[in-house]
DNA sequence: CATGAATGAGTATTCATTCAT
DNA sequence: TATGAATGAATACTCATTCAT
């Protein structure tokens, strides 16, 4: 019992630094953003904020693959469960959005892991959103096998998609926007749509549409 | 005409200066970028780029207003005398993209920009984007108000489109690939077109599109 | 009973501290060796070290100590039950040099603590030489009383031979040598006893010396 | 004329730095010596002394070559004119006891540059102590072949009067005694060159040697 | 104007020591 | 007693900026 309360605390701490490490790399970016204050603001001292991650930069980049598996969780958990293909498109974009719209600041991670890491390692960013855009990839496939979609390349249509929907997010954030990023889910979505489904592929979206606002 | 000389030979060297610079931060990011480096490459001394650049931000920023200028003329130059609105947006979209080509680098640049300039003012890069939005914005409602746009909120959609290239070029960079930018310009185009235009839209663009084919 | 075991498992445990202590001191010098390090060979906790050893200072010059008495020990254990006082001494001699033969990386504890303690405390080292150089000084002592060694400043002559065996170890130990030290035993003996010159050599040496006074 | 001036400058004020680091590092060790306490008692800025030795290490390594060095002139100035050999000798002694004498704070610098770089490089002490060895062997060489130092291994013989020299200065340091080294040269010189025994203590002790053979 | 030597504020990291459990 | 997590003082090194020549 003893050993699980220790390696529950060590966890927590673990946690509270990265969320705190977060914050910072996120408000200051990873060069401005001081070690010591990590620490200050959590009113422990530096050498255990070493002694979780030693050094900077391992830090820094545990705090972006904890916010890269953050945005991971808050789409998969609310698509996985969808068979529809329409809706869990949708609910994908709408997810992604939304997550964003809670933590824009991790842009700013996300950003920094590129800038600083370039030659260090695959950002974690990328390996993450691979992951994504193979799952939609597939997808695609599968409604250009029902006809539901035009005779596209799935594989660059996915890849358009998550560039959309990447540079959206990365944009907002540039423009310091207030509004919601997540208003801008029925347009995109509508463009998307027009864009890649055969009419047929537009008929079962509609009734998809019309299922789900029965069930409500 | 002595003073004209000088004056030439002043903004060539502050042109050399920025160059260098350029190519230092889109190599090594802001932070790990030196004025050192800078002077070293072009062999000259330290004190002289500060006579320039009065501080190292400075140096960067002129440098990523430079950057800007580029990408601005590369577009304007090519879609400024096109008349007709398909060819225009298609000639702006593979500029755009051709752009990166060429210059895959600056969007280092434009990153560190935002990453290491948050607080301090509107990015140049933000400055620009946002003057080519508002012509496509204002496009788009002509061909709307012409029946060759369907009823969609033309800003939405004019950033819709900006941040689908914006995001195209820098996962594209992200991913480090090696493939030319600009081939996707056709099937982005295609998924754009099929999302925004109405029937009458779609046969204005294969119309444009043959008059273009015949020309050549 | 009870108390004895305890108070024989406290000199273990001290003892088996000082022991790993002495190999990090002798490895790494004073300043890079680590506390913490000497817990982790041993597996056992910081805090215990401390326990035993209020400050890694106290630790190094226990360890200094104890390395000190042990070359007196090997010293003195086979010398001491030695009446001949030729024999004394060559014996004396070899169990030096064998003793850091067996030792060489002790070498390295008096080195480090003259170099880093140099304004604490008499070196330990010190201590126990220059009792050994007494005892051999009254050896010489008699020696001359005896007639068997000519008329020398013993306590000079006796410093000359330690100096001279405190220099063979040391320089035995920077070059690194992975011969024998003992070998260098019955030559060192045999200068100390004879020195190196022929009777025509002495004899040219006084000449030497006498030309030298002419001119002056 | 002005490179000249320049190329003196930046060489004296290496001179002052290594001056300084020296003083210090003998006065502190390697390891508690600092950097920043170089530059202030210079009353120059810590860059400053980065700009002419990139680490502390360098810094103290250039401070340990330039020590030898002076040892190896103070010897070698004076005993490259003498031809006698009897004379070179004694006068290569007295220089080595003389050049301590002056600069006893440097035997710390050769104490730290073996205990801090063990492993690093072969110690500058030692490459110089190396040459004058092997110059003092090929003298003895030629004095045993004019039948002046009798059959003994000259090396050994070399070896043991550094060896000799290296302990007596050492022993002098960690003494901390105020006496002229200088003064122990004759005695030194005398032991060497004659032993210590009278011709009848030559005698017993050869008898004691049979005494010990006839026992085993 | 150009130069580059000098400056010194700024920061990541280490490790002896403490002390609550 | 033993533990090892937490502490924070201490320090090497960097680099933007200045300014005498």
């Amino acid at each position: 019992m003893v050993s699980a309360n220790q390696a529950d605390r060590v966890a927590l701490r673990r946690e509270e630094i990265l969320e705190e490490a977060t914050r910072l790399f996120a408000a200051e970016g990873y060069a401005r953003a001081k070690v010591d204050d990590v620490a200050a603001r959590l009113r422990i001292a530096k050498g255990t904020v070493y002694r979780y991650f030693p050094t900077k930069e391992q830090l820094f980049l545990a705090a972006a693959d904890r916010a890269m598996e953050g945005l991971q969780n808050a789409i998969l958990s609310v698509t996985d469960p969808i068979d529809d293909p329409f809706e869990k498109l949708k609910t994908g974009v709408k997810a992604y959005l939304s997550f964003f719209d809670a933590n824009l600041h991790l842009i700013e991670i996300f950003v920094h892991e590129r800038a600083e890491f370039r030659d260090r390692k695959k950002p974690s960013f990328l390996t993450y959103s691979d992951k994504n855009i193979t799952k939609f990839e597939t997808l695609l496939a599968e409604m250009k096998k029902a006809g539901l979609v035009r005779d596209i390349d799935e594989k660059l249509a996915a890849e358009t998609v998550a560039n959309t929907l990447y540079g959206t997010v990365h944009m907002h954030f540039l423009r310091g926007s207030r509004k919601r990023l997540s208003r801008l889910a029925p347009q995109m979505i509508d463009i998307i749509f027009r864009g890649i489904l055969t009419p047929a592929g537009t008929r079962a979206n509609k009734a998809s549409a019309a299922r789900k606002a029965e069930r409500k």
